[in-house]
DNA sequence: AAAATAAGTTAGGTAAGTCTAATATAATTT
DNA sequence: AAATTATATTAGACTTACCTAACTTATTTT
């Protein structure tokens, strides 16, 4: 069992290293805790007791299989609680991550699963961000831009990148939202705007810049 | 802004005092927490620096205003949260106040207000206790078990107070579940059975024992 | 009333997780 | 290559929330 810390520890590991696969140095772990690298190295010492991170002096720090599996459960978490805060408790996608840094540290055998039932399976969190199954698989389809789309093809949104209250709102007379199947019609290369064809039915044409908004898989 | 170990103090000082109006002593917080006295004496002594309750030497602890309202707010997002594992994550009666234990320290403004909404608004939390509203009013209905309503006299089913699989097949079979309106149609001397009518429209009889296990208001 | 028990308090100590300051080592720049 | 800068490490200290042990003060029991 992992305390708050440790799992912020192997949290930020697993983000620096890339899915867990690279080293990570103690400057980086430090910078992105905004803790002193004088406690990270205390706290690698106490991950690699636990056997959760293997860290020799001067080499970086880098995830066991038991420290990854711990990371992608947190991340699962993490994303999972996102996504109730934002569909079930209408919060703001800039809010939801301060909440759910706080509710992934819950420790219950099944809570994750759970949650993750009664939010329908999600593939992704509010910011786009791929959620692991229960078996710490993430799923293959990595997210773009609306605006790498090649013309005939059909994608799925998945996420927002703008925040803002215009964009919001101009989304919602588009009729686009999460889940919402977007089909690329055609790339006008005069202004870069975009034509599609919103759930199968309504087509519209959309800037350059709102393509680039949203994230599609 | 309390530590997780300052709000177990309140909420344990809130529970000790009948809702926040007796001293409490000081064996009798360390035996709730399972703390040792000499450690409640520390945290009573910064709970006073904080203007969190009253404390002076050999004459217990009572909250202040400032700490009833914060103790308030813990109870409800702990019985809240208990709703809402019960009601939306299927967990049972036994594991909801384990995984709430936890949940109700999760800080953010708007957090309990919200979950509120999303669950609408329940009174009761599974095990029938009373859930503060936003300005931490109690529901002013003291709950009892159906075996204490008059005949004659119409009541909502709150919680149930055995959680076995038997008694939960019973209660289904019965159509009665949280929020059930039950009236007593006549209490039978004979063998304490009770004669109900479940929702207005279904007429059954059941035991003493039954009658026992279901709490209303 | 004296002895025994229970409750409250103080003093000093520990582990977790942080910090600062000093030092060592590696990487860059000149 | 030497100097500078960046990174890593060690040592020692602080805070929180606990603990034990010893002592004091009440309350019971005999």
């Amino acid at each position: 069992m992992q305390t708050h810390s440790e799992e912020n520890y192997l949290k930020s590991i697993f983000k620096l290293s890339k899915l867990g696969n690279s080293k990570v140095s103690v400057k980086a772990i430090a910078d992105s805790l905004g803790n002193n690298p004088a406690s990270v190295i205390d706290m690698l010492k106490k991950l690699t007791d636990k056997k959760l991170i293997s860290y020799e002096k001067k080499s970086g720090a880098q995830l066991t299989n038991n420290g990854l599996s711990t990371a992608l459960l947190i991340v699962r978490k993490h994303r999972l609680w996102e996504v109730f805060l934002k569909e079930k408790l209408d919060y703001s996608w800039a809010e939801v991550h301060e909440i759910a840094e706080q509710l992934e540290h819950i420790k219950h055998n099944e809570l994750a699963d759970r949650l993750d039932k009664f939010l329908g399976f999600p593939e992704y969190d509010p910011h786009g961000d791929p959620i692991p199954d229960a078996k710490g698989k993430l799923p293959n389809a990595s997210k773009m831009t609306l605006s790498e789309i090649g013309a005939g093809k059909e994608c799925r949104v998945v996420a927002v990148k703008d925040t803002s209250v215009d964009f919001l709102k101009y989304l919602q007379q588009l009729n686009i939202g999460i889940g919402t199947t977007v089909k690329v019609l055609e790339k006008i290369s005069f202004d870069d705007s975009v034509a599609i064809m919103v759930n199968q039915n309504e087509k519209s044409s959309v800037s350059k810049k709102f393509a680039e908004s949203l994230l599609v898989v």
